[in-house]
DNA sequence: CGATTTCTGCAAACCGCTTGCAAATCCTGC
DNA sequence: GCAGGATTTGCAAGCGGTTTGCAGAAATCG
């Protein structure tokens, strides 16, 4: 039997307290040396792949070209905050019903989607006025 | 008075034609030096940046980490396929209604969006059946 | 305890994008 | 035409984040 993937579980349980939303492998290597759970920087990438890869966390990209990782649960979308740079979760848009729609209409087969939203999020909007 | 961009017209032109529709830089490099307008990589970058500042191209990102531009005309998403790895555009599904509801539901302010759809292009579709 | 299997760390490679600098090019005003 | 001035272009090197090869460490099973 196999040796426990220490680096993968201390990974979950770190994303599982949602101190944060999206998490680079930075913030994962850092997070993780604080949490005790030092590791080299490849650890935390090929943990993170594994977990992408297992379809226990999710990846994703954004325009500064750091991937984002988060759990995989419910799924929603994103508003990318212009101004403080967070990536906020926000509820998913796309209905069943506009994905059929779609569909027919273009003649595609849709199997998941991914938005993003640019602007502000609560915070500094508030912050504006 | 400041000389012409020889390589951004040539890039907007070459674009215009619409052969292909999402353009990564090393697409521009390549079609460029078979319509006669061979240029440095990097002069096709700088001008594929200039145009994107301009307004006059979008830049996105796919997951693959390589930036795509296409020409800025009405705004449109995507469909990544799955198979063929194309990046066919499909009309937008997201209204001024929905975005106005996020924003009263969650207390943020979108300026923009952009939605990616995996799945399969038509022809991809099609060649399954 | 030993074999087997996997995870981990280290250092180096990679990839696509970016940038600094000097030379080439074009426009304008004379 | 031609000097002056503003930019673009090519070249080569640099950069950030990610990815990989390899050897050593750790954990489970028998």
């Amino acid at each position: 039997m196999p040796r426990k993937p220490l680096i993968s579980a201390a990974m979950l349980d770190l994303m599982a307290r949602r101190e944060h939303h999206a998490w680079t492998l930075e913030d994962l290597h850092a997070a993780l040396a604080e949490h005790g759970a030092a590791a080299n920087f490849s650890t935390v990438f090929r943990a993170a792949e594994k977990l992408a890869a297992d379809g226990l966390v999710f990846k994703l990209l954004l325009e500064d070209g750091r991937a984002r990782f988060e759990l995989a649960e419910a799924h929603h979308d994103h508003l990318h905050c212009t101004e403080c740079d967070e990536l906020v979760p926000v509820p998913c848009v796309i209905g069943g019903g506009q994905a059929s729609a779609l569909e027919a209409e273009t003649g595609v087969a849709i199997q998941t989607h991914q938005v993003i939203f640019e602007g502000l999020c609560p915070a500094c909007l508030g912050a504006r006025r």
